[in-house]
DNA sequence: TAAAATATTTAGGTATACCTTAATTATAGC
DNA sequence: GCTATAATTAAGGTATACCTAAATATTTTA
């Protein structure tokens, strides 16, 4: 019913640490200050904070690292913020470009009961409604690629959209970007920075940036 | 979607001083800090500190009165605080002592459109599990008496209980003394500072302090 | 390899919200 | 009316988590 670990800051960091390490290992600082929104000299003063406290491990010129520790206490934040993102989005019917934020402060006022009731009333969910997975489950995805590595011809289904950004998002859902829909790309310009995706009959440009941040997995009757 | 007020310190001040109101009008400081489990000082510090922002009058040795402004932010707060603690006890199932202290921390993590979507998901309700009322929604209270102040044979319905002391609520669950409860004082003891009452077919006894805390109103079929 | 561009660290500062100790009230009992 | 009790204010301190400006490293690139 209480919270063991430090504060509300301190969990920030270490989840946002754990979603950037899976596009980084380890975590350049200056993604991280800019994720987080502040100065990269504070965030230097916290994550030597979260150094001596044994939670990352920090490299100079490199990046941070969680320790065994920290991914626990990141997982823990994690998981909490994507269980409230589905309540969020099933349950009161939210937009699914709203929720992330949301979930970012809920997950800081969240008890090990109430995550407990949570978890049981959405009858412990694998991922968020971005398709990422909800750590504490069982998972089962795997040999996922990001959109922007397919060539043109390649057809997949979306898994996932790890950056929760509430403009890309937006703009996602209305191109029928979700988790599930199956696509094939038209035409690869890597050259042009670009990618033309076929949605069910919709024709969708997208910039590789964008692209990069969408996992996708083998199309339909092709399960891996 | 955004928090237009001050900071988690300050809305909870507000909430807090609000509740106490009911009970005694202006809000000595000594019970304000106590209810916060702060020192009276940073009490008197914090409550200067908001008259400044009038948000509340305060008079020294006598107590805190809300402001219009102040009234308006409390109320946000208390609802909100309110329809956390429908969601978690009716929809999620959390034990009805527990609630309170879970929606003391979600409260502040809830936005405009998050307040809109609980209120309407749970059909916007009136009153709280503890029978309070919700701020914003029609009220249907009034005439409602402390259950201390019933004389021996008198009988009534609870409908709410005002202190959300977990405690408190674990013992009066286990009585069946909880919203909706038909009663009978069986035997008032002002001397003795004690109760007894008959709930269905139980009899209860109970200590003026805590049955000061109960309100009831008129027995079923006797609506004012 | 040296200069330019980046990153990091040091130093000093801000605001919030607490705290304790000590001095100064005011209220209430006698 | 005076004194004991209690409440209030003043003064100074702590921790967190930010900030800017300036100094110092380290990479990168030309």
């Amino acid at each position: 019913m209480t919270e063991q670990a430090a504060t509300p800051a301190t969990e920030e960091y270490l989840a946002v640490i754990y979603r950037l390490s899976r596009q980084a290992e380890p975590v350049p600082l200056a993604l991280l200050a800019e994720q987080l929104g502040i100065s990269p000299i504070s965030a230097n003063e916290m994550v030597r904070k979260l150094a001596r406290a044994e939670m990352v491990t920090y490299r100079p010129y490199e990046g941070v690292t969680l320790t065994e520790a920290g991914r626990q206490r990141a997982e823990v934040m994690v998981r909490r913020h994507r269980l409230w993102e589905r309540l969020l989005t099933d349950v009161l019917g939210l937009p699914w470009d709203a929720v992330h934020a949301e979930a970012g402060r809920l997950e800081h006022a969240t008890s090990d009961l109430l995550e407990r009731h949570l978890a049981q009333y959405l009858e412990q969910p694998s991922t968020c409604p971005h398709g990422n997975p909800i750590p504490g489950q069982p998972q089962r995805l795997e040999g996922a690629r990001a959109l922007s590595s397919l060539a043109t011809g390649e057809r997949g289904r979306v898994l996932a959209v790890v950056n929760e950004d509430a403009a890309l998002l937006r703009a996602l859902g209305q191109a029928g970007l979700v988790p599930g829909a199956e696509l094939e790309v038209v035409a690869a310009e890597p050259a042009l920075g670009s990618l033309a995706v076929r949605v069910g009959d919709r024709h969708v440009a997208l910039a590789l940036a964008a692209a990069a941040q969408i996992m996708v997995g083998a199309p339909e009757g092709q399960g891996s």
